[in-house]
DNA sequence: GGCTTTCGATACATCGATGTATCGGATACA
DNA sequence: TGTATCCGATACATCGATGTATCGAAAGCC
């Protein structure tokens, strides 16, 4: 009764420290050059480790990039939650998308590889199934926080209320991303993401400009 | 003076049958298990042929891939062109809406492929560079018949212009084909895809349901 | 500080993919 | 139909990546 837990391992912290260092290299050479052309060997060597160490801390590639994945996926969703909880009650819709559109389009890396991910995903259904409930969650803090904008405007008819403004919501994002990948220019990503928020969201009433 | 042209080789017809052959093996395993998981020997198998005809007709599996891209792309352009034209000298935006969202969104494999290509050319200038020149094309296309849209309605001017609707339009396809990827939902993409231009081009007053 | 457990490095065996060189058969042209 | 040319199949050499087994060393616990 004296063990804090049934399989709890004599050491841990070189172990953690290791695992997260691979995890760190690994988004680094993903990014640079892809997942598919990226080896084990490369990352170990990225990280300064030999395959030694990747062998005794994820069992394929597939399963660190999965927990690279929800690793930095799990820290951008609190990200977002929180840029959307810094309104007060009432909703100030630019102020948000100018918040949101900070923190969604910061780092040009995470896009790469998130794309990767998603080209990974669409492939099999058990992945789909994982970045379908991480943009479900993503979408639902996004309606809930659309659903209490009795403050400023309303929303536009035609999307089929918050819910549906959501959802055009993050496919704007995912379109922005798409040109941002192509051209790497972040600062006119969002710009061009704002205008395309407002233009959906306020009905064409909020900013004539 | 007989030589009809300066490269003309003797035996063309066998190689071009089997290029094209390889071709269409190629996108259809490229669609099923994703370009960075396929071998250059897949690809001869599924073409019923052996690799010393793949090597007679490219060089690397990556130049294959590009004149796969290139094929299909076009054609796609041009359905899209001719899905533009079918208006008369006013534009009919539902009309033009559903027909173009008929094409975009008929193939998934293409859309699979495609997503591969972007990844492929997110980590390439020069590949980059094609691909949004073909993007370029389409948009310019999109922009062209919107400038004659003085017909049924005024674009919003929160887009600034047939111009920037026209990046909104393209903005609007990628973000539902990122969905669509995931969930695999023609229908569903299709009907998105109709909502969200809707309420993107007519301002929210063009069909309020 | 001694002892045990775990972590990561090294070495090795294996497998698959690639690229090339060569050869037999098919194809177009006279 | 004969023939020169081209195309694609086969066989081989090579290389890189993977996975495993073993061992020395670091880390935690007493």
């Amino acid at each position: 009764m004296t063990a804090k837990d049934d399989t709890a391992p004599r050491v841990t912290r070189r172990r953690a420290r290791t695992r997260a260092n691979l995890l760190d290299a690994a988004f680094a050479v993903f990014a640079a050059k892809g997942f598919g052309r990226v080896s084990i060997e490369e990352v170990c060597e990225a990280a300064g480790y030999s395959r030694g160490a990747f062998y005794s801390n994820f069992a394929t590639l597939d399963e660190l990039f999965f927990a690279l994945y929800r690793e930095r996926a799990d820290l951008i969703a609190g990200q977002v939650a929180d840029a959307l909880a810094q309104d007060g009650p009432d909703l100030d819709v630019p102020a948000s998308v100018d918040r949101v559109t900070e923190v969604l389009l910061l780092d040009v890396d995470w896009l790469l590889v998130k794309t990767d991910f998603l080209v990974h995903a669409a492939r099999d259904p058990d992945v789909a199934r994982t970045l379908l409930d991480h943009r479900a969650r993503l979408r639902g803090a996004v309606a809930d926080r659309l659903g209490r904008a009795r403050g400023h405007t309303e929303l536009p008819a035609v999307l089929g209320g918050a819910e549906g403004a959501a959802r055009a919501v993050v496919a704007a994002y995912d379109g922005v991303t798409t040109q941002l990948l192509l051209d790497r220019d972040v600062d006119a990503a969002r710009g061009w993401l704002k205008q395309l928020l407002t233009a959906l969201l306020t009905d064409g009433s909020g900013t004539p400009q």
